[in-house]
RNA sequence: UCCUCGGUAGCUCAAUGGUAGAGCAUCCGGCUGUUAACCGGAGGGUUGUAGGUUCGAAUCCUACCCGAGGAGCCA
């Protein structure tokens, strides 16, 4: 089998090595024949190359194992690469030597259609097509640009713990479990600590999974989701969404000019994305609320936002937009006052375009003890639970202010998903833990 | 938790009260430039589960299980 002489080349890497002798390492796509032709498509991961060998181009033994091999079979082959219009790609390989690996069993993901629950069940197979790793591919690209991005800008990565002793945020069901002799919860968010971590470096972010034990069955839902939340002390509420802006036209910029092959695997209408520029439009929540009724919601003046709502007001914008000022009473208990009216929090969430709604929720942080203090009563929280983050109000308190942004949901909406599943490489989902 | 839709071969589907089928995949055979190749052949079924109605049920009824989409909640 193959001369040691051949060097392993990358199925992408192989345009620049028109006309030299070359050694592919990968998996059978799909196998073609016509007697006394052989066209195998042969994935490595970095892309798929056609390989072409004549009866009289193999060993005879060889010749035998090319009629073998299955869908995903894996082999290691050897040939002359050269330009060829006909083949798909332009390039392909003519076999001198091939090596099987393994003969793979048959496969059960076809080239035909299948449907989400059998595709689920399979996606430890299914991360192989070509959509999925197109997906993935930008998923690594964005959480690339964020982490990127966020150091350019002097924010320090000080990552919080998973394991929490009680709730965060005291409203969404948790994943309960033992530590030792005690209860124990899967973090639903890393920002008290994240706050704790901002009074030591100033600028700090954390970037892991987050664990939410809803029933919540949608397309943009995920038990099992990772978030990257920057939390920035001395910024106010408006440099916290300046922030958010930079980061996102950033980060769609940065996709599109490094994955625009993959963007286009997905079929992703693009001009879409390029719209992505600042600045993004600010919808006070009054506001926000007269335009939902406008386009024929009912909506009352104090509510949350709902989904079909959400849907209403992003439609009217071709980028990101930002909703300001919730009323306090449907913000988490952390959440600063508003001192133009008290009803309302110094608050904003960014909602996608196209109907991708919220990926990201933050605002600027209780400042005062004594008003933090009557919020976690008011909230029905235990005060003892908290004590060590109203130390941080009671050394040293400063404006500070934060956000957290959804990874799957960011990456759905820039990659034009139908749905997060697709876009975290094994979903964890309301009764879908395997595999 | 609630609402809506669905479950037939490994996969995608057809059969709407009267003999369970097709394409793909798999296996066998043919073909020297294929493009989800093509041509011929073969194997492959407790129709989600349990009851019921009927001469007869994949089909109608009841319950349950599983899945999908949505609501609420959230990123």
């Amino acid at each position: 089998m193959p001369a040691a002489q051949s060097p392993w080349v990358r199925v992408a890497d192989a345009p620049s090595r028109i006309g030299q002798i070359i050694e592919v390492r990968g998996w059978l796509t799909h196998r073609r024949s016509s007697g006394k032709v052989q066209f195998l498509m042969l994935r490595d991961g970095s892309g798929v190359i056609q390989c072409v060998a004549g009866i009289n181009d193999l060993t005879p033994a060889e010749w035998e194992n090319c009629a073998l091999l299955t869908q995903e079979s894996a082999v290691v082959v050897r040939g002359a690469l050269r330009a060829d219009a006909r083949s798909p790609g332009g390039v392909e390989l003519g076999l001198s030597a091939l090596r099987v690996v393994s003969v793979a069993e048959a496969y059960p993901i076809s080239p035909k259609e299948h449907g989400v629950d059998f595709l689920m069940d399979h996606r430890h197979l299914w991360l192989r097509s070509a959509r999925q790793q197109s997906i993935l591919r930008i998923r690594a690209e964005v959480i690339a640009a964020f982490r990127d991005f966020m150091d350019g800008e002097g924010f320090v990565l000080v990552d919080a713990p998973v394991f929490t002793p009680n709730a965060c945020e005291g409203t969404t069901t948790l994943f309960e479990t033992s530590y030792f002799d005690e209860k124990a919860y899967l973090t639903q968010s890393g920002q008290l600590y994240e706050e704790a971590a901002a009074m030591a470096f100033g600028r700090v972010y954390c970037f892991g999974p987050a664990f939410r034990a809803e029933k919540s069955k949608t397309r943009r839902h995920l038990i099992e989701f990772w978030m990257m939340e920057p939390e920035w002390a001395f910024a106010t509420l408006e440099d916290v969404i300046g922030l958010e802006e930079r980061l996102l036209v950033t980060t769609v910029a940065r996709v599109l000019d490094r994955r625009a092959a993959d963007l286009s695997v997905l079929e992703r209408n693009v001009s879409k994305l390029e719209n992505v520029k600042a600045p993004f439009p600010r919808i006070h929540y009054t506001e926000a609320v007269e335009r939902i009724r406008a386009a024929g919601l009912p909506f009352e003046w104090g509510n949350d936002l709902g989904s079909p709502d959400e849907t209403a007001l992003s439609s009217q914008f071709d980028r990101p937009v930002f909703v300001t000022n919730y009323p306090a009473a449907v913000k988490a208990f952390y959440m600063e006052s508003d001192p133009s009216d008290a009803r309302l929090s110094l608050s904003c969430d960014c909602l996608a375009p196209e109907g991708y709604g919220e990926i990201i929720g933050g605002g600027q942080r209780m400042e005062s003890l004594e008003r933090l203090t009557r919020r976690i009563e008011e909230h029905g929280l235990p005060q003892q639970a908290f004590e060590w983050y109203k130390d941080l109000r009671r050394f040293g308190s400063v404006p500070h202010a934060g956000f957290g942004i959804g990874v799957e949901r960011t990456l759905a909406w820039i990659a034009g998903l139908d749905h997060v599943r697709e876009s975290i490489p094994f979903p964890r989902m309301l009764n879908r833990l395997h595999p």
